[in-house]
DNA sequence: GCCCACTATGCAACCAGTTGCATAGACGAG
DNA sequence: CTCGTCTATGCAACTGGTTGCATAGTGGGC
């Protein structure tokens, strides 16, 4: 149940619409969190529905633009859960599954695949090393942004760890 | 919909239980995908009713173990399936949530979850390299084998990252 | 002024995964 | 022998995420 925290940080940084949302899914917690217009729609109503966020009154109605703000029950809610949670999320990874399947019934082509993955791995790599040099070109000093920038930074090393791992898989694969 | 294959991939090897199944995921292909053992359970019943696999007579029922075995449809369905993927499975970390969540507002005790959460990842790590010292001493010239120790490697990067970058995460926390 | 493409919002149905619990046999302690 | 505990199987309800589609406004090209 991260999707609702997520909006609400979000929308502690400022009041935004579900497209705005959506759109800033992709350029930041995104690394590590996405969500579809559906969801972050359905999510929206339910918070609101709960009293945690408000819509702001400009004649709103489909086709309109509809900003949300966060209220004072939404902001302790989010103090709550910040610090509470236990388990980690279970890891899935389809292409591991394929591996493992290819080692067990012998080569079936799994090769493209494998360098389709990691050429998808490189792009996002290359973007987010592109986002860390225009954003952070330095560490910085305050708190916030240190954070923010540690997210950024753990989403290289995942990129970059896949392109790496990709490549040795592409070896096996091809060699014997 | 990568459990049904997973499941199938795992009867290649032999015949199974559910719960067989659902020991040997936690030892193999659980370092990228897990399963409870209702899911495998109920996988399991419908793989044998659209005929891919099917349940050895061994005078069934509640309490009795209940081995399966594949079959060649399910044989040519997980073929057909493993080179034929497309999207990375998105990425989601709830605990990259909760850092974002802190950077916006400011020191919630997040740093206890930081370090149950690094010790977690440091543990799943001397797990995993143990299983390599002991089932890959060296690199083994067989083709299985060798993408088999490549998912095991994958398994031990991934915890590394991630109880280092962790680690960092404490720094920061700690720090201003 | 009209059409077309694009943005924004939304509904409904479906599917995978989780949670909580129930039931049946195996087996050992007393 | 019977009680408690463990293993194995299973059902039902719920939740979160996905897919496919529908509808309303906006704005540019012609």
């Amino acid at each position: 149940m991260s999707l609702p925290h997520a909006l609400l940080t979000a929308l502690i940084e400022r009041p935004s619409s579900g497209s705005d949302l959506a759109a800033r899914f992709d350029r930041s917690i995104g690394y590590f969190w996405n969500a579809s217009h559906q969801q972050i729609y359905r999510e929206l109503a339910r918070l609101e529905a709960t009293g945690l966020i408000e819509s702001l009154p400009e004649e709103s109605g489909r086709g309109r633009k509809r900003a949300y703000q966060i209220l004072p029950p939404g902001r302790a809610e989010l103090e709550r859960w910040v610090s509470q949670g236990e388990a980690a999320s279970p890891l899935r990874d389809e292409l591991m599954v394929r591996l493992w399947a290819e080692a067990a019934i012998g080569p079936v082509g799994l090769i493209d695949l494998v360098r389709r993955r990691r050429d998808q791995h490189r792009e996002k790599l290359a973007l987010y090393e592109r986002f860390m040099a225009r954003d952070y070109p330095e560490v910085p000093a305050d708190r916030a942004l240190a954070l923010r920038r540690l997210v950024l930074k753990a989403g290289i090393a995942h990129e970059r760890l896949w392109a790496e791992f990709l490549d040795e898989a592409e070896t096996v694969l091809t060699q014997p």
